[in-house]
DNA sequence: CAACAAAGTCAGATTGTCTGACCAATGCCC
DNA sequence: GGGCATTGGTCAGACAATCTGACTTTGTTG
């Protein structure tokens, strides 16, 4: 049965199933103090650095809750704020040591994650799902 | 390009295009009152009522929580709670009137998203996208 | 250079969430 | 059938994450 649930809350559930399982194994490897809204806007910063603007725009939130969020991190080490050198007015947002590791931990996570779900769906498929979500995004991330 | 995007961020940049979408209608159509929070409880009511502690755990949040969600709904309207007649202690919580319109509202611009992914990605691979994630549920929604 | 735009920050309010303690009804089991 | 663990739910208090509005500093442009 395909049933009748609607087409968002059929990508919400893995999704949620993903966060979770990432968030209980970083935990587990010692990075416990950090938060799904932490990660969400961590998640974004460019390996060159990113500024506070673009990463609230992305993750879809004010530059306010991004900001507070980034004090956060850098209080605990993932990142640091560095002057912009081509705007005096910005900051670049960069990851620091710590952070890399845990952006490390994580890809560890999502890979295992990801072959748990094409091992259960087939490689054939599991590359399906992949390139439409991927083609799907062309009119449905805007923050792009 | 495919790109490194891992298949978490992926499931989630076209829900979070179709909540977004869903709340923009649903305030220009008269229920601009309800929040996102209330409506991912509101959602999971089954039209013959629900239990709070099933609310609970199908949403993947506390029954203090829901309760807190469900009071604000009951305040505006789209519910109501009656006693559940096999248990005395639970009461049952089901939808009002305006929950019904809200419903019906906001299945017809679910229909209208899911229209758009259609045209966009062919019927097909819509039908293909929906199969996968129906199957990946298998697996990723302990709380069905 | 004067005005306007853009990048961030500060302050305050609100919302959503949690943990822990509690009450009442149910169901079991000896 | 009387005790007791379980289940459904609420209350209280704390904290996390978010918003709006006002402000400062720096850059851009007519």
């Amino acid at each position: 049965m395909t049933e009748e649930l609607n087409t968002g809350l059929l990508l919400f559930l893995p999704y949620r199933a993903m966060e979770a399982r990432v968030f209980e194994e970083l935990a587990a490897a010692g990075f416990e103090d950090i938060t799904p809204s932490q990660a969400r806007v961590f998640q974004r910063i460019a390996s060159t650095g990113s500024r506070l603007g673009d990463l609230a725009r992305q993750a879809g939130i004010t530059k306010q809750s991004a900001g507070f969020l980034v004090d956060q991190l850098e209080r605990l080490g993932y990142v640091y704020r560095a002057p912009d050198p081509d705007d005096g007015r910005a900051r670049l947002i960069r990851i620091a040591e710590r952070g890399h590791r845990g952006v490390e931990a994580s890809r560890a996570v999502v890979a295992r994650v990801e072959a748990e779900w094409e091992a259960h769906l087939g490689a054939r498929r599991m590359a399906q799902l992949r390139r439409i979500l991927a083609d799907l995004r062309e009119i449905t991330d805007p923050w792009r």
